[in-house]
DNA sequence: TGACTGTTGTGACAAAAGTCACAACTTTCT
DNA sequence: AGAAAGTTGTGACTTTTGTCACAACAGTCA
């Protein structure tokens, strides 16, 4: 449920605005295409302004997802690369054709942090909320056993009581292996907790 | 590695000092001290003057670290929850005896923020590390195995290349149970990578 | 239509982690 | 010294998760 709340870009003062879209370089992905890989350095904010973005950890052949960005929604790690240059240790992918806010001078993302007072409550905001989402997140990690983690994710992310998503997406952003999704699914709708159709789930 | 950069205080401005100086209250709390408690309202800024604190998540019978609060290091905790009124979903104890700055009333670290540069850098530099670090956990918590986790950790907290913990306390710290963390152990010693003692370890 | 790609199901097995029970040893405190 | 509390070791077992192999099915596109 925090997560709905997450990274809502919330702007007001107009001169702000101004300065954000004088600055800013506005760009097209491509579903699939990399917006930013493991190792890179970072040296833009990002503001996904349509589309959707997976920002995620890998591992040999393994993924965890860390967030996904939605319209209007500031990558938080981007937004703490501007205090401190740095490689990012994550990759994002676009997920569906997208348009993103890049290439705000790193030292503006500084100095409106000082001069706005909107700006600061924003970038404040973000980390606190990314920050205790993330610390939710570990905590379920650590104790909740997959199945369940499995479940709350599918009523997280259902439209409708329905997810569009395969097996193999749902082990990328759970961080396990296909084949133990399909297995917990499979109990879950013997339970009657779910139905399984192809690339969809009801919750019932 | 990371881990032994974040946290620490910064402050720079003499005013700035004075200020917190007048404006703080300082408690002296005894070893096993709860400072914090799940659920409850987070109202002061806390800086750990002195001592140790333990900063963790509780599941039942099991626990898992989110941080330990060293001598000059703030909590990135309390910190957030001076932006925004909220719970505590953690609970912190004091592993030594330990004094600690609080009551610093909390709009002094909203204002604080936009009035001084170096209390704004401060601020961004504890949710910038703090977040990173989190990341980093959380990726090595579900990614690698336990018995790495482990011996990473021992490495990490080894002074001398002695870790003196009791095989509990190192369960508490990893989220699992003092079993696994025993069996663990018996099987780097196995393969002399650590020598045991009582409540202490030998790096090899 | 038929080949290709992606998706799902599943059995068999292995490895990792958690649980329970109990013994033995150390340290602390009186 | 002796009791109590904390610490460590360990066997036996269960549950959870990961791996491999292979089959069947669905959707897309030439």
């Amino acid at each position: 449920m925090l997560e709905t709340f997450i990274k809502g870009i919330r702007i007001t003062e107009e001169e702000l605005k101004e300065e954000l879209h004088k600055n800013a370089t506005i760009t097209t992905h491509k579903k699939g295409d990399f917006i930013i890989k493991n190792n890179q350095y970072i040296k833009v904010l990002k503001i996904v302004l349509e589309g959707k973005v997976r920002v995620y950890q890998e591992n040999e052949d393994r993924e965890i997802l860390i967030y996904y960005l939605n319209t209007m929604e500031t990558c938080t790690l981007s937004l703490s690369a501007c205090f401190e240059d740095c490689k990012s240790t994550v990759n994002a992918i676009a997920e569906e054709d997208c348009t993103i806010i890049l290439n705000i001078p790193v030292r503006f993302v500084r100095d409106w942090n000082f001069k706005y007072k909107s700006w600061n409550r924003f970038t404040i905001n973000i980390f606190r909320e990314s920050y205790l989402y993330l610390i939710d997140q570990y905590s379920n990690l650590a104790f909740q056993p997959l199945k369940d983690r499995l479940f709350d994710y599918l009523v997280s992310k259902a439209h409708g009581g329905v997810v569009k998503k395969s097996h193999q997406e749902l082990a990328k952003e759970l961080g396990t292996t296909r084949e133990v999704i399909s297995r917990l699914l499979k109990t879950l709708e013997k339970n009657k907790k779910i139905h399984l159709g192809q690339k969809q789930i009801e919750i019932v």
